[in-house]
RNA sequence: GCCCCGAUAGCUCAGUAGGAUAGAGCACAGGAUUCCUAAUCCUGGUGCCGCAGGUUCGAAUCCUGCUCGGGGCACCA
């Protein structure tokens, strides 16, 4: 619909030679119309010439049918008032293109990796994992849907301290469980989980770790905790409808050498150096602040190293045309540093996405709680999704904006009322399922019955519609799921209104199957707008 | 000290790439159900848009400075 006046503006604008930036919005107020334009007036101020003028002549040129009225306002605002008609059809075109109706016509086919939540295996998930995940996941669902070819990695630093860390930490808690005196070094992990595992460990093999070397010991322990946590880490998010393509790990980067071939690409375009024993990554070439190692006096490589030849290995081994990574916002430190050694690389660092996941607040009565994994006090993802459910955690999570806080109240999220707006947009759908329940199968929709819609109700379902496909646009564009849930917002609201004020199963006929084919398109958009957020789309509640 | 994010109604947040009288949900009060699910709907009112300047026809939005909150600034991860 907009883009039917933008093109009708451009023509106007074309013919008389200019070519401007205005836009085409809905106004404040729905006295003033359906949507609005401000191009009067800029290209008034361009011409010096009285705005209103300027809008008087493009109003007499105008021949289309769409619009009941188109009127002047303000101080030169252009305001169009569409026929119910031209909805009517925007609705019939939605009830014959189904899902397609919401994807852009034009675009190439792009190849995009998704990496997220990318957790170590030193502890389960806990809430922030939890934004993390539901926003990668969802991004990959919209990706996917507008037709570019998607792939989701988890990606472990698997080669470094943390994990060294992890294992201490485990046989120090074997050997507590076995009555010996040990203290967890001083970094540890001091979660629960551990202790479990450790009587897991004791189950199996008794006493028999205290006959290995303490090193071997710890690898054991190192590598069964790494293994266990994954899998519960990845049954976690399995129960959240999250799954993976991939599971990188960081040890295969030094296995293929790839590390090396990495640090000789950047040695080759000049941007490393040598001092104080340490290896250098020139970034300050690149706006980064100050310069950055790469590899420590004591000859071990930094996560830094790694990761570049983690996004080498993106770009040039896999060829993927746009990454998209998502990290928690207390890595944006990390972004300059990462797009610099990609860019000396050769390769364009507009390419590499980096979402930052701002900090969730987990409230419990209104008391905030503290997630640290190292000192074991974080509310576990796999809690939450239990009190609350996936699909109210899910909603929440991608209910902001990925770059806002977020305030996560269990207690708020558990309520199954109306403060929690997953269940007013699920319950719109399972309405409707329910009207169709009632008809049984003798819901023959044909198309023509949709010119009996006149109710302003109705009319105002179908515009929530059409405003829900600009969401999801946004949504695209923008790399972020919250527009879809304000959308979906949008269309439950509308309908919540309309059978709140009129029935679907009247007499009727014409108007009864005008109402059956309105709310069933009403449900095809709500149940993509689903499926992008991976809630369910309920049939009862 | 430097960098990032934020500051809008009692609370949680929108505000669509400068526009009309700044919005929504929650909370609070009252009302609606012989009939497709009351997890719904309807009616009520709140704002120095953090502060101070600037840019222009016009600023919550852009620029500059400042204040406050959160996070980050390692040869830690």
């Amino acid at each position: 619909m907009r883009e039917k006046i933008k093109s009708i503006i451009d023509k106007y604008l074309k013919e008389k030679g200019y070519s401007l930036d205005y836009v085409i919005e809905y106004p404040k107020n729905e006295t003033f119309g359906d949507y609005s334009t401000n191009f009067a007036m800029i290209l008034a101020s361009k011409l010096k010439r009285n705005p209103k003028n300027v809008a008087n002549e493009f109003i007499e040129s105008l021949y289309s049918n769409i619009f009941d009225k188109v009127e002047i306002a303000g101080s030169g605002f252009i305001n169009f008032y569409i026929k119910k008609e031209a909805f009517i059809e925007e609705l019939m075109e939605v009830y014959n293109k189904k899902e397609n109706y919401f994807k852009p016509k034009i675009h190439k086919n792009k190849f995009i990796q998704v990496e997220f939540v990318s957790a170590n295996p030193t502890g389960p998930l806990h809430v922030g994992h939890g934004r993390g995940a539901a926003i990668g996941d969802s991004i990959a669902r919209i990706l996917k849907f507008f037709g570019h070819k998607v792939e989701k990695e988890y990606y472990i630093n698997d080669a470094g301290l943390q994990m060294e860390l992890l294992g201490q930490s485990l046989y120090v808690r074997y050997k507590q469980l076995l009555g010996m005196d040990d203290a967890l070094p001083e970094d540890g992990y001091k979660g629960e989980y551990l202790i479990d595992l450790a009587r897991k460990l004791i189950m199996e093999y008794g006493e028999n770790l205290l006959k290995m070397e303490e090193s071997e010991a710890i690898e054991f322990c190192k590598s069964r905790a790494a293994d266990n946590i994954l899998k519960y880490i990845m049954e976690t998010l399995e129960k959240f409808r999250v799954s993976f393509d991939k599971i990188f790990n960081e040890r295969r980067l030094y296995q293929s050498n790839e590390v090396e071939e990495s640090l000789k690409l950047l040695e080759d375009k000049g941007v490393i150096y040598e001092k104080e024993g340490a290896l250098w990554f020139r970034s300050t070439d690149f706006g980064d602040d100050k310069d950055r190692v790469l590899r420590r006096k004591n000859g071990v490589f930094t996560y830094f190293a790694s990761d570049i030849a983690y996004h080498r290995n993106k770009f040039l081994k896999r060829g993927f045309d746009e990454v998209i990574d998502i990290w928690g916002s207390d890595h944006h430190g990390y972004v300059k540093r990462v797009k610099s050694a990609i860019e000396a690389m050769g390769i364009d660092s507009e390419k590499l996405k980096v979402i930052l996941v701002q900090i969730v607040n987990l409230l419990r009565s209104g008391e905030k709680v503290s997630m640290s994994t190292r000192k074991g006090e974080f509310v576990e993802l796999e809690n939450v999704i239990n009190e609350v459910g996936v699909d109210a955690a899910r909603f929440m999570f991608v209910s902001r904006s990925t770059d806002s806080h977020l305030d996560f109240d269990l207690e708020l999220a558990k309520k199954q009322s109306n403060d929690n707006p997953v269940y007013y947009v699920q319950y719109a759908y399972a309405r409707i399922n329910s009207i169709f329940n009632q008809l049984g199968n003798k819901t023959d929709l044909d198309l023509e019955n949709a010119w009996n819609l006149k109710e302003k109700e109705e009319i105002d379902l179908i515009k929530s519609l059409i405003q829900f496909k600009e969401l999801l646009e946004k949504s695209y564009k923008k790399r972020d799921p919250y527009f879809i849930t304000k959308g979906l917002l949008g269309i439950a609201e509308k309908f919540h209104r309309f059978y709140n004020k009129h029935r679907v199963i009247v007499s009727e006929e014409t108007i009864r199957k005008a109402r059956l084919l309105l709310i069933e398109t009403v449900a095809i958009s709500l149940k993509l707008g689903f499926d992008l957020i991976g809630i369910e789309a309920k049939k009862r509640m």
